[in-house]
DNA sequence: TATATAATGTTATAATATAACAGTTTTTAT
DNA sequence: ATAAAAACTGTTATATTATAACATTATATA
């Protein structure tokens, strides 16, 4: 039997944790947990709906600060245009994210680059920019939804 | 004597609204002064601050809609990982923005590139996914701020 | 000038996120 | 093994960002 995409995300984390002595706990396993299991993106909120099936009454800084920690050991991003969470597919932390998000489905398919394209290198180095982190998003339609949607009113493709 | 830029932007906007039939009303004229007078983005709530200076006790919706006009015609922009608002430097419109924003100063320089980046361009390809607009936010050092801070603990360069 | 349309004013509230502090668990040093 | 320190959670409260809803005013159109 193969392992699903959730479990190897959260048996990579719970190495981690290991290696690097941060404690894998309650509230940080199953905030991951329920970000991994989604395709989409999750809103705070709605991980905190989901979380208070599972665990007793928890509060928005329960979900908040398994989401910081999360996030910088690179297991989640934040999709800032968003606000909302969804699980790192890269494979390993990376200080450049990109994203292309269906503005149908909702469905967010990272890519992973490890580094600037030269068309912004070279635009940072004009203006002698030092970048340390960048964030792109690419609002458009997904494989699926552009077969159904020829002719998007609002979203016309470039 | 030379145009200053914000006057440059509201002389633009003006004539824009002019030939598009569109009202420039009080306080999108003076959400549009305060926004392009400044260098570094101003968050919703700062901008009505000082809005309430020159308009009898504005409320948030007269700033948002105000915002909301002036971004769906693009002479603003939204930095998504500061929720504030700049003035767009582009001179047109466009469907991709890109900014360097200085983690030490706060300043916000936008690059404009007409097209998505070759690299970029590659992976929406290879979803077949049809984008219709971007945003990149590259975090980093501003030229004067890379000179003082050589060692930046917290934004190590790339 | 009547009517429709667009925009604003105002009140209220939704949605997202964090501060502060008490209490608990785990780690570390002894 | 135990005390002290560090890391983390629980909880209450509140800050920050943004929008819904509806009455009113200003502008454009017939």
């Amino acid at each position: 039997m193969y392992k699903t995409v959730t479990e190897s995300i959260l048996n990579i984390a719970s190495d981690y944790c290991d290696k690097n002595k941060y404690r894998l706990t309650e509230p940080r396993a199953k905030v991951l947990k329920i970000i991994a299991s989604n395709k989409k993106p999750l809103g705070a909120y709605e991980i905190l709906e989901q979380l208070s099936q599972i665990l007793k009454n928890p509060k928005p800084p329960t979900v908040y600060r398994a989401i910081e920690f999360w996030q910088e050991h690179g297991f989640i991003h934040r999709i800032e245009s968003l606000n909302a969470y969804v699980a790192c597919e890269a494979g390993h932390r990376h200080t450049g994210s990109q994203f292309m998000i269906c503005n149908d489905c909702g469905i967010v398919i990272e890519t992973h680059l490890c580094a600037l394209p030269k068309a912004l290198e070279n635009s940072t180095r004009q203006n002698a920019f030092i970048p340390s982190r960048w964030n792109l998003e690419i609002h458009g339609l997904c494989e699926k939804c552009g077969l159904h949607n020829i002719n998007d009113v609002n979203e016309k493709p470039l």
